[in-house]
RNA sequence: GCGGGAGUCGCCCAGCCUGGUCAAAGGCGCAGGGCUUAGGACCCUGUCUCUAAGGAGUUCGUGGGUUCAAAUCCCACCUCCCGCACCA
């Protein structure tokens, strides 16, 4: 049989769209309120996207049938920038985008036209991604969706930020950003050339020498070498400028007058100095010692400020070029002697010159040198200590002292930050290059404030954090967190109520917005305007602040109305189970956490994280370069949603990233398509329960349980693990036992199991469970059915533990079997009868029970109890038995104990031989060790022990 | 550098928190058998080494340690992966 998947997918999609059964209003029930981060409508999902949803559909789908209310909602998130980008792309008529579209991700011919407006893009994705979510059975409330440029959700960002801001979490500083000077734009990496996500180096620094009435500032990543400096480097064939910064007057390269015009200084060219002028002359440092300029071919005047500092003793470059001036008869160079500052071990007193002899430098144009500089820096700074040229800060270790210099440097006015691109150049879309640019203006959210993180982090205290490993990371985000801009000045989203040249930044706008899926049902369904939601409305329905009548007055609402709003925030709050990525734990979950702390009263605050890793495809990361990327819709339509959703759980526990490969979707196929062949409506009632239906009945019940369990941890992996695989080889030992036994009265039983495994299976893949549920001969659906109780009573310990016993023996027989190659003519078996024996082996049993293993202490105590002392003539009986029940799960060794006048001749006698025919094809006898017509030509009875019967082949 | 994580029997991947149930689940692959006109699918058996009696030996990155007992706990080391911000 082959299953049409689409068709029953569809078939059971439009029974749950007829029902409504997604859509949760409050009620008398208890409630689980499930959300996932909405996505960002750029590009349709693909299979990496739907892990996340799928496990959250799979957890909302669980709690629903254990009779939860859940709300499972939805939303879209437009805020930012990348459709910007791609929009301008597309207007500009870029192939390569284009192409994408077009093949990758197969947008018809008249969508690409409209996307010259970034809004369309995001509209277009939208409906695909919603489209796919449908499609792939997601159980979700669509009543309350919503974009975040929607003029309700703008009224609640707006009252979201202002609320921030009145308390104190909003503040406004400068900050470095990347920048295209012709665009007048920040630049992301969706803004550059070859996407590269402009990197800025704020650990670079300008140090102020005095010269004349002027300034030579000098950049560099490592201030504390100031004390080791023996002179400056410029370039000879360079023309500097004299430009006024501020109120001071500074010689810089061209290049750098230009860079510094963004660090909001007020830069003037006065006029110029030529490289080969200034060099002969000295400059002051810090301490007013003068230092001597000398010439210097590799200083390049797009690097820094132009001008560069010489430590020849720690820098191999500066080493290197007073030496090739020193071979030239310098007569200044010539008398030059390194200064050292920082002793590390492994080192002399000149590092740069042990680094340079040691790696064969030849001259300062050595490409060597780069290796040189980065062994050197590297190894100084995580080792290297001050040694006493550096005053006061002498015997520091070199990364803490470096940050002790570098402020104490910069109260006197020596030192300035100049940050720097990193990876430069890095060209802007228009080809400009771009630059840093200091903001001072920028918004920031505190994150850095001591008190604010400490309510975060009794948040994070009493959360279910899974899984729970990823909880220290959590804390450590919020440790090093520090202020956050909140707003841009470019892109989609809500402008800052009090500062109309901003934007509420999307990571800021995307924290707290679960709380809108309590309203925007009533602004989707006009009970509500977006003009009713004022600020006084947010806060009586959100912060139960303020009075109703009040507030329905400037709401423009009726109490009744404003009431309602109310209730269904208070019913649903707080978020029971937030879910994600776990590229969002640094930003997005923290701050949703550290948003819900600054704005809700405690009760608000959420309750569960659960974090997923990503998905690979065929073991290697999905990208669109690699185009490996299976865009989400088509999968389904090639291999059903269903296996798909399996695939995606199956492949890895929650934050291992999962392998999604076309064999694990075949495969899974194949596993339902069997088990919706094993469905069939019960033909019979259940009768007398034999040995095997004890069993098989018992072992669902554990199964039930553990199933539960593992879901309620997000062990998703392991339950379905246990619902499609661990059932199915109970299973199969239960069809052998009914074969060999010949039986044919067991639908009744059959027919009890599976709508247990059905049951279970149905938040998993839910369509497929829904053809199975109705197979069984149920009417109503599966996803509204109760989830299968575990009561304990069911566990029949006897019948697990005589199976497990008849499994054993059978294994015991088949290894002797395997080992010795005898084709067997007879089997004999003989079970203990020796009361002595069993005494001593219940008393381990209850020794080992009680959690002691020791062999010299479970003879002790066996010696110490009359009724066992004769343990002692035995030792290798009790050792044996002692290494029978390590091998032993506690629940067996438990359930032997439980069951207390088990008869094992009786039972072999009567469960054995069916089976053991079939298995072996010869007959089995069963004999006690004390019968009088005992058959035991080898003596092997003696060996006989409790549950370990001794065997003879013929 | 800072922070997080991983290394398991051909491959993927469980187990580690809570030591004994672990020669270590499951899937894939491979080998043999069944079924089939054939192929596919499916089912059974095997898949570290040795073993003519249900056993033994050597394994879980490397080296130590704790313990009656270590894949699991502790220490050191090696290797690899990911994130580091104004970007969704």
């Amino acid at each position: 049989m082959t299953i049409n998947w689409n068709g029953i997918e569809t078939k059971w999609r439009n029974k749950w769209i007829e029902s409504k059964d997604f859509e949760t209003n409050p009620n008398d029930k208890p409630k689980k309120f499930i959300t996932v981060a909405y996505p960002y409508p750029n590009s349709p999902q693909h299979i990496g996207h739907g892990r996340t949803y799928t496990l959250a559909d799979v957890h909302a789908r669980f709690y629903r049938m254990k009779g939860y209310n859940v709300l499972f909602p939805m939303g879209f998130h437009y805020t930012g920038t990348p459709v910007l980008g791609m929009a301008k792309r597309i207007g500009a008529g870029e192939k390569e985008i284009l192409d994408g579209l077009r093949n990758i991700y197969h947008v018809p011919e008249d969508a690409i036209k409209t996307f010259v407006e970034p809004v369309k893009i995001a509209d277009y994705f939208h409906e695909e991604i919603k489209s796919g979510m449908i499609e792939m059975g997601y159980s979700i409330d669509w009543r309350r969706e919503f974009t975040t440029i929607v003029p309700g959700y703008q009224k609640f960002i707006e009252w979201q930020i202002t609320t921030l801001k009145e308390k104190g979490r909003i503040i406004q500083g400068s900050h470095p950003v990347g920048w295209c000077p012709v665009d007048q734009n920040p630049v992301s990496q969706h803004d550059t050339m070859g996407d590269v996500e402009p990197k800025i180096d704020d650990k670079n620094f300008l140090i102020k020498f005095k010269f004349g009435n002027f300034i030579f500032p000098i950049t560099t990543l490592r201030p504390e070498t100031i004390f080791g400096i023996t002179n400056l480097w410029v370039n000879p064939n360079t023309i500097y400028k004299k430009v006024t910064v501020d109120d001071e007057m500074w010689i810089v390269s061209e290049q750098c007058a230009k860079k510094i015009e963004f660090f909001e200084k007020q830069v003037k060219v006065i006029g110029e100095i030529s490289g080969s002028e200034i060099i002969g002359k000295y400059a002051t440092n810090h301490d007013g010692r003068e230092i001597p300029v000398l010439p210097a071919d590799f200083v390049e005047p797009s690097m820094g400020t132009g001008l560069v500092m010489s430590v020849p003793a720690h820098a191999p470059k500066d080493y290197q070029a007073l030496m090739d001036l020193r071979i030239k008869n310098h007569e200044l160079a010539s008398k030059i002697e390194p200064i050292p500052i920082i002793v590390t071990e492994g080192y002399g007193s000149i590092p740069a010159k042990d680094i340079c002899e040691k790696l064969g430098v030849s001259d300062q144009s050595d490409e060597k040198l780069e290796e040189a500089t980065k062994a050197l820096y590297l190894k100084e700074f995580t080792d290297g200590k001050l040694n006493d040229k550096c005053g006061q800060f002498s015997n520091e270790k070199v990364q803490f002292g470096r940050d002790k210099i570098r402020a104490w440097l910069q109260e006197n006015n020596f030192l300035e930050k100049f940050p720097v691109l990193e990876n430069a150049p890095v060209r802007c879309r228009c080809g400009a290059e771009c630059v840093v640019k200091i903001l001072n203006n920028q918004w920031f959210l505190n994150y850095g404030d001591e008190s604010w993180k400490e309510l975060a982090r009794n948040c994070f205290d009493e959360m279910n954090i899974l899984p729970n490993n990823i909880k220290t990371e959590f804390v450590e985000v919020i440790g090093w967190l520090h202020e956050r801009a909140c707003a841009r000045q470019q892109g989609l989203g809500t402008k800052l109520p009090w500062d109309k040249d901003w934007i509420v930044e999307s990571l800021s706008d995307s924290v707290i917005y679960m709380a809108y899926y309590t309203i925007s049902r009533f602004v989707n369904d006009g009970t509500v305007t977006p003009e009713n939601l004022t600020k006084e409305l947010f806060d009586y329905v959100l912060l139960d602040k303020g009075d109703a009548s009040l507030v329905a007055s400037t709401s423009k609402l009726s109490v009744d109305t404003v009431n309602l709003l109310k209730k269904e925030f208070q019913y649903f709050y707080p978020v029971d189970s937030r879910h994600s990525g776990r590229d969002l734990v640094q930003n997005h979950l923290s701050f949703f956490v550290l948003n819900h702390v600054a704005i809700f009263p405690k009760e608000h605050w959420p309750q569960e994280i659960v974090v997923n890793g990503s998905v690979m495809m065929d073991g290697a990361k999905m990208s669109k370069s690699m185009g490996n990327i299976i865009p989400l819709r088509t999968a389904i339509k090639d291999h059903g949603a269903d296996p798909i959703r399996l695939a995606i759980i199956s492949s890895a526990e929650l934050l291992q990233d999962a392998d999604f490969n076309m064999e694990s979707v075949s495969g899974i196929q194949n596993k339902l398509e069997s088990l919706l062949e094993d469905c069939n409506a019960k033909v019979s009632d259940i009768g007398n329960l034999e040995a095997e239906d004890r069993w098989i009945l018992s072992k669902t019940q554990s199964m039930i349980s553990q199933v539960t369990e593992a879901i309620e941890k997000m062990r998703l992996r392991e339950a379905l693990h246990d619902i499609l695989f661990t059932f199915e080889s109970d299973l199969s030992w239960y069809a052998k036992r009914i074969e060999a036994k010949g039986r044919s009265d067991i639908s009744g039983i059959l027919h009890k199991i599976n709508s247990a495994r059905v049951a279970m299976l149905s938040p998993f893949a839910p369509h497929i469970a829904e053809e199975m549920w109705q197979k069984l001969g149920y009417n109503e659906l599966v996803s509204k059915s109760s989830w299968p109780e575990y009561s304990k009573e069911n566990i029949d310990a006897t019948a697990i533990q005589s199976e497990e016993f008849l499994k054993s023996t059978i294994e015991d027989i088949s290894n002797i079997l395997k080992v010795t190659k005898i084709t067997p003519k007879k089997i004999v078996l003989y079970v203990n009868s020796d009361s002595m024996k069993t005494k001593v082996y219940r008393k381990i049993l209850e020794i080992m029970v009680g959690g002691q293993n020791n062999m010299g202490v479970v003879m002790k105590e066996l010696i110490a109890d009359p009724e066992t002392s004769d343990a002692k003539k035995m030792p290798d009986f009790v050792q044996k038995v002692i290494k029978d029940l390590y091998s032993e799960s506690e629940t067996i060794k438990a359930m032997k104990l439980e069951s207390e006048s088990f008869d094992e001749k009786e039972f072999l006698a009567k469960e054995l031989t069916s089976i053991g025919k079939k298995e072996f094809g010869v007959d089995i006898t069963v004999y006690s060790e004390n019968d009088s017509d005992i058959y035991d030509p080898k003596g092997k009875a003696r060996h006989a022990r409790p549950f370990k019967p001794a065997i003879l082949i013929e």
